[in-house]
DNA sequence: TAGGTGTACTAATATCCTTAATACACTTTC
DNA sequence: GAAAGTGTATTAAGGATATTAGTACACCTA
């Protein structure tokens, strides 16, 4: 239930967390109510300061990944459908879009980064596969 | 034939350049062998130090985009398939994962979200239906 | 009360981004 | 050859951000 850093990734440190916690919701290995690490802990843990923790849980809470309750501690927050959100759909759009760039460069097909999509959405949601 | 500065975001100004440069050559509006603006004639058009898009135009060239040739200027190398360069694959990944954990908090299915690249890839190659 | 929680604050250091000014090596044109 | 245009290299400075360190406070639970 820990993260790891990358040291060669030039991302900061807090956003590495954010990242992961992110992920790890959305292939469910963090559910809603359940409690992550807290700041002292993962800090010591991770052997980082405790305020670069606490800035990552920040700014989770300010997307409204998780919640955090003063002298308990912070918990993943329940999923709402947020399909109206034009932020979100912006950033997901950003980010497909990096990928048609790059898949531009490698050369594959319009076929092939769609078949790629597939793979890494399975990845992430472990085979389950309606729709 | 130049780029426009988003003050808004927290990207750096020749890393802005790069990613226009790119996204450019994969919509076709950058053709192999066109030139791009000198340092110069660029740096004074978007009021920005000659270091900055000097420092763009290396990376660029670091990443086989562009060629410089001292005394003649800057442009666009040949494209060439680079279908086994597996930096680019994982580049592809990273960003489709971006894009399925954002999806997954936005609450779109997995069809919302294919049909989504392929708006996406049909706005960046001018809707080529080939594949 | 004791120990655990998140938070706030100031200070210091390191790194990165950007600007500034200058100089050099190269190419093309006249 | 001279002039003007190319990319490049260098040093210096300022600003912003990331990270660490240390301390203190407010809150909850046992």
């Amino acid at each position: 239930m820990f993260f790891h850093i990358d040291t060669k990734s030039n991302a900061p440190l807090y956003e590495q967390i954010i990242q992961q916690v992110k992920e790890m919701c959305a292939k469910g290995l963090l559910t809603p109510d359940e409690r992550l690490p807290s700041v002292r802990e993962l800090s010591s843990h991770m052997v980082i300061n405790p305020n670069t923790v606490s800035k990552a849980y920040q700014e989770l809470e300010r997307q409204g990944i998780i919640v955090t309750v003063r002298g308990r501690g912070t918990f993943i927050s329940k999923k709402t459908d947020r399909t109206s959100d034009p932020g979100r759909l912006k950033a997901i759009r950003e980010s497909l879009k990096e990928a048609v760039i790059e898949n531009y460069y490698a050369g594959y097909s319009k076929k092939e980064l769609i078949k790629l999509l597939e793979e890494v959405y399975e990845e992430m949601e472990g085979k389950t596969d309606e729709n």
